[in-house]
DNA sequence: GCTTTTAATGCTACAATGTTGCATCAAACA
DNA sequence: TGTTTGATGCAACATTGTAGCATTAAAAGC
């Protein structure tokens, strides 16, 4: 179903490299995992990649990896339906899209197709950093299902 | 600088009612809470003004008070930059608008002017229920006093 | 190759947010 | 007023995320 032309990414190590931070274990894992992924991940996804790869890993050092990530604009978070962040890594000049978030299973998908819109006129003195435009629903295979256990 | 006409809301008690659900303290509070708030308010903010106003209330009953608010269409969630959800009361027939996240102070405001947008083409098989538009930055009070301690 | 520096890691402990199960209470209705 | 059962309140727990600190190892200098 994921239907993306696999984009040439910068290698892992490079782009931590050219971040100025250190290359480790945990940071290429990381970054190869959503660079593989067609969806953004949760951080207890890209954890369990990186344990099914035999990586050790922990929690917190996940989260650190995540927030250094973020910080340096190698990838970026997306607020799901549920508490927690997915991640997925920010190709340069990749133009901003839109997400759609299946309220059954949790997954998160990207509409490459659907651009982020464009910026609103914001209150005088308001600073606008990024948007976020998520839309919400069933995809095709929990619709297919017909209204399950639909909560939230 | 909350600048919006205050809706002539339905009385909560009549709301609750129309809804088939017992009209209790809890319910009725919190409704009341969203219809004075100009913002979404998060559980804890709803919490607190339930506290001031003398009832008594648990934790557990009010998420589940909140649940059925937004099970029954009466309010609705937005996914801030945190972990909580806010909500807002939904004035019938109004038009879905954007919001506002500043990623100082954590505030959520309603943008009425701008549209949560149109629809957009989904893959087929996908059902869309809503959307969320949400722009993240700072707001007027915290841009003022400059890039200080701002994390995420 | 070896040493030094310090960024990252891996613990432990904790905080915040949200959920489940169940006994009790009280809103709605006869 | 009594009955029914939706809503509440409590305890216990699950999940997600953060803080402090000792240890490890990546990178740079020798």
């Amino acid at each position: 179903m994921p239907d993306h032309p696999p984009p040439a990414f910068v290698p892992a190590r490079e782009l931590i490299a050219a971040h100025g931070g250190r290359v480790t274990r945990t940071r290429v894992a990381v970054i190869e995992a959503l660079q593989a992924s067609p969806h953004p991940l949760s951080h207890d996804e890209i954890g369990a990649t990186l344990a099914a790869a035999g990586i050790a890993h922990d929690r917190v050092t996940l989260y650190r990896a995540l927030d250094w990530l973020v910080e340096q604009g190698i990838a970026q978070r997306i607020a799901g339906g549920e508490r927690a962040w997915r991640f997925e890594i920010r190709s340069d000049g990749e133009h901003r899209h839109a997400h759609f978030h299946c309220d059954r299973c949790g997954q998160i998908l990207c509409l490459e197709d659907v651009p982020a819109g464009p910026d609103p006129a914001l209150p005088a003195g308001f600073e606008l950093a990024r948007s976020e435009l998520v839309f919400h629903g069933a995809c095709a295979d929990c619709g297919r299902e017909g209204a399950k256990a639909a909560k939230r």
